[in-house]
DNA sequence: AATGAATGAGGCTTCATTCAT
DNA sequence: GATGAATGAAGCCTCATTCAT
């Protein structure tokens, strides 16, 4: 027998992403996606339920993807701003060099092929970011505030720089980069 | 199209609203348009070219809309900082009592069937905000930056607040939107 | 407007009959419905909802058809044994003329399509023969039987006699006819 | 195909069975048979071309199961009609006790699936009964009619007896059966 | 022989748009 | 202008069969 390919699972994720990102989550069809991978449509019903199910799985694919980036350089025994700063430029960056999938994230989030338990899931990815939060509370360098509060004016920010950056086909210098992490810090600080 | 029955063609937009918000962008018919609007399909199409006119000109109709809420208040004789807080109050308020309507722009801008040139069209009605912060920095009132970033700053940030809060269920208290306006306000001040 | 062609529904399910006919319940498909029918496949929808209630349509509509086979040359004021004798007659004829029709019906009943609603309806179709029956008895010109049983006897020995000579080519000859019916009666009688 | 593993072919064959009498000959598919015969897609085509084939094999099978059943206590060396009955009341007693086997034999028979060879290998089997038949002619107990009309009379009225009486859910007590044989035995007789 | 992943033709259904009335 | 029945292209998914292991 052919065992099933573990790593087929993710061929097809990476295919759809594609597939979205050149003509658009509302075009995507399963059998163009089948034929990005290379396979018969068949197959992809062999690792995915249907069509809501594999972009459930490539939404938390990609979730999980960003988080990683967004925890590279991060050190604990670094101080708070560092690790901030970092974290902030990580995140803007990552925006920056992937703004279709920030859409496609967005879109999907959206969509009607989300399922709300797959939202949640991937909200519980942000726990290390609240915690680091708190850290920040205790150590009074940043407001006390609710933290929802202060989640949504970081990745609202950051993804609307991003967005509005590229819709406009303008480059975010690293001046401009510094200027808006300065704002946020503003925003945050103490 | 294009007749003399103006009112019409608002019963349409308005009844595509609701359904809009009522099932979403994704499962929106124009069969289903034509029973909320009570009229025939064939007469959507002599008030629209098609499907994709009929959301162009929503959009539209809607921008314009939301527009004429955030000026509300709003009085030039008045100093900077009072315009600016009434602005961003205005705004907060829209997103949190509308909520649906930020994510039907939201949905709306990144489906295909948006046309740029609307897109860009809507983009001028921005121009009051533009001048407003243009005379916050005249007066060094606030952070001589890019009128994007700060634009991306505001609205990224508040939309986001008022997304996060609406699906967690949660209400913003007015205290809550003190500390929100005091973060922006720390944010963009000189 | 073109106002909905209330004939369009028979034409539909005329189609659909002789086309179960020349392949097979198994093989019948939508698309070929609408093309024996000479219109849309979508105009099968605006008609029926769906495949299945199609087929329970032309369950009914068939059921009653045959019905009105039977009962012709049925009068009530001429004497018991006449009348059933006509009756089974008519549906011997009934039986052998349209040897598909029978086969369809019973492969209908059998298959997922048909709702047992429909069923139950098309039973009720039966009283006018239960009538008949509990007329026969009251005469003591039949056996007091329970009519199900009897009701069974009559159409399952028909049927099957139609049946069993349609599948081997053979002639039912009037004289057969007789022998068939002298049975039935023997059967049935006092 | 055609291993040296004679049993196997007799467990799919019984798997199918029972996967048919409980969803149905509409709903079965190979992937099924084979989870319920523990073992993988491909081992059926190793021992069955296809399913077509497989259904052939099937429903040969089966019949000679029944034959098997209706040829119970029968003992030449009794009187004709001791035997007639006996062979009445196995058939009526087996159509009642396997309600769905009468039918999934009838659904198979009408599918597109069974060979005409086959259907006609079957009708082989019933030569017994043919000849029991002759023999209650030669003593001149039952009428010289065609056999297949005695035949069809036969298993047409029992089939249906047995069938109503399931739909209904109603039993058939002792008393009804023999009603019913009467009915048979007095449309029979000489 | 046994396995089960892979294949892909083909079915049902939807829905934007047209057009006869 | 208004109507809504008619159209048919196109999408999702199923499942018998194959074939590499």
């Amino acid at each position: 027998m052919k065992s099933k390919d573990e790593q087929k699972e993710s061929t097809i994720i990476r295919a759809t992403l594609q597939l979205i990102f050149r003509e658009g989550l509302a075009g995507l069809k399963m059998s163009n996606i089948a034929k990005q991978a290379s396979m018969a449509v068949g197959t992809l019903y062999i690792y995915f339920k249907n069509k809501e199910d594999l972009l459930n799985h490539l939404f938390l694919y990609f979730k999980r993807e960003s988080m990683t980036q967004l925890a590279q350089k991060i050190d604990f025994a670094q101080p708070f701003k560092v690790n901030f700063k970092q974290l902030w430029h990580n995140y803007l960056a990552y925006a920056v060099d992937n703004p279709e999938q920030a859409t496609l994230l967005e879109q999907l989030h959206y969509s009607p092929y989300l399922r709300p338990e797959v939202v949640a899931e991937t909200d519980k990815l942000l726990q290390p970011i609240r915690d680091m939060l708190d850290e920040g509370k205790r150590q009074m360098l940043i407001k006390n505030t609710d933290n929802e509060l202060l989640l949504a004016f970081l990745s609202g920010s950051i993804n609307q720089i991003a967005r509005r950056f590229h819709e406009n086909d303008r480059k975010l210098s690293p001046e401009l980069r510094e200027q808006a992490f300065d704002m946020t810090w503003d925003a945050v600080r103490a």
